[in-house]
DNA sequence: CTCCTTTCTTATGTATTGAAAAAAATACAA
DNA sequence: TTGTATTTTTTTCAATACATAAGAAAGGAG
């Protein structure tokens, strides 16, 4: 009942799409709480829409595993537990890797210039310490190796991957005592993929995930 | 125009949960064919429900991967290309490694037995010549390499995988040449999980994976 | 005071209705 | 016959109405 949700109207979507984009972007941004009930009243008459896409997008977000519904009952914002968040991990790992072997071989120049220009961005926000957009341009490096994998139901499962962490990863990127680590670890991966060395590529991304793996998990740890 | 689609109400499950299981049968056996328009209307006449709870189905099949739908314009069975199952066969070589993997660690002693059994269940139903049986037993036998793992989540996501090559997968399985091969392969499997054995364990289903994944593809192939 | 039963409230599940948009069919003109 | 404009139909989208089950609260018995 704290919540002022608001839906992006200018989007040319269904309604049920607008709802779905909201309710995740608040779930993600921990507007919405995990545990916290999903109640389709409640949401249509905060979001001013009926409850019938409110209804929809909420499958939607269970498809995501940003939500769970019990029959009868109602759904909820997801809550993740440790387990979860290894099980999550643990699949994360290995499509992470997959994703940059597969990058090391199709990545072409351009992209690799645009990798370096995300790398660089990445290390420009660790100075603005805004973790946000610590955030942000650090998918956008990833991003950048998800696309040039050229399997795109690759990247939007790694992306479904990612929303799951991401409430989580966040924290860790708050701690500056791990920014330097960042940027040796981007660098090593940049570099895997400039050469094209599948090799280097593994054992550099396999670092990265395994590093923030850990971290994740004492968040967890110590909210939990 | 052609189905007659049935509804199995012996379930306690809201309407909206049984049509799904219905839809996404008939998809997997080959009634509903890939571009087949699912249209709300004419669906919710020949199951017998009102539109609300299709319309909650088809969200939910929209997930799995086995529709898509265009807004304002509806949805339709998930067509199936050479280049969508190569991205979907290369996620999975990597999850199934990953199961195979953990599962060699994890796996317990009464899951062993029952891996046996169902590795024996698989050998008599190639005897049966029975294509839709010798899939079930497959699918048995993989399911509890799949348990082994402890981690639900990936065996969600390796069931979602494997619904989508399903339907290609069966015209492989009608071959019997393929037959022997299988066996030893299903043989080899087994004894690296037997003896935990990682490395056995990675090469045996990446040979098994890799294998099927050309099968299917010739199929797709073939099929046009 | 506790426990059980009953009632009442609340939220979900399902059906139905009305509106808007896309597609199809028809009519008409060149 | 072909191309275009208009009408009609079909289908989705969203809102609303109704039904049902779960849970909370109230009341009574032990």
């Amino acid at each position: 009942m704290t919540e002022d949700l608001k839906l992006n109207m200018d989007a040319f979507l269904p309604l049920r799409d607008v709802v779905f984009n909201t309710l995740r972007e608040a779930i993600l941004k921990g507007d919405l709480k995990p545990g916290e009930r999903l109640m389709e009243l409640q949401l249509a008459a905060q979001l001013g829409v009926s409850r019938t896409p409110i209804r929809e997008a909420i499958r939607m977000l269970e498809q995501e595993g940003l939500a769970v519904t019990v029959p009868r009952k109602g759904a909820e914002v997801a809550k993740m537990t440790l387990k979860g968040m290894e099980d999550v991990l643990e699949i994360r790992e290995a499509l992470d890797i997959l994703a940059c072997q597969l990058a090391c071989v199709r990545i072409t120049e351009e992209q690799l210039v645009l990798l370096e220009e995300k790398k660089k961005a990445f290390e420009d926000s660790l100075k603005s310490g805004n973790v946000r957009e610590i955030a942000e341009t650090d998918v956008a490096f990833h991003d950048v190796i998800y696309d040039a994998t050229n399997n795109p139901k690759l990247v939007n499962m790694l992306n479904n991957l990612r929303e799951q962490i991401y409430r989580y990863r966040v924290e860790y990127l708050k701690k500056e005592e791990n920014y330097p680590k960042l940027i040796t670890e981007h660098n090593a991966i940049f570099d895997a993929l400039s050469n094209h060395s599948q090799e280097a590529a593994t054992t550099s991304i396999r670092e990265h995930v395994k590093n923030q793996a850990i971290a994740v998990k004492e968040v967890i740890i110590q909210q939990g």
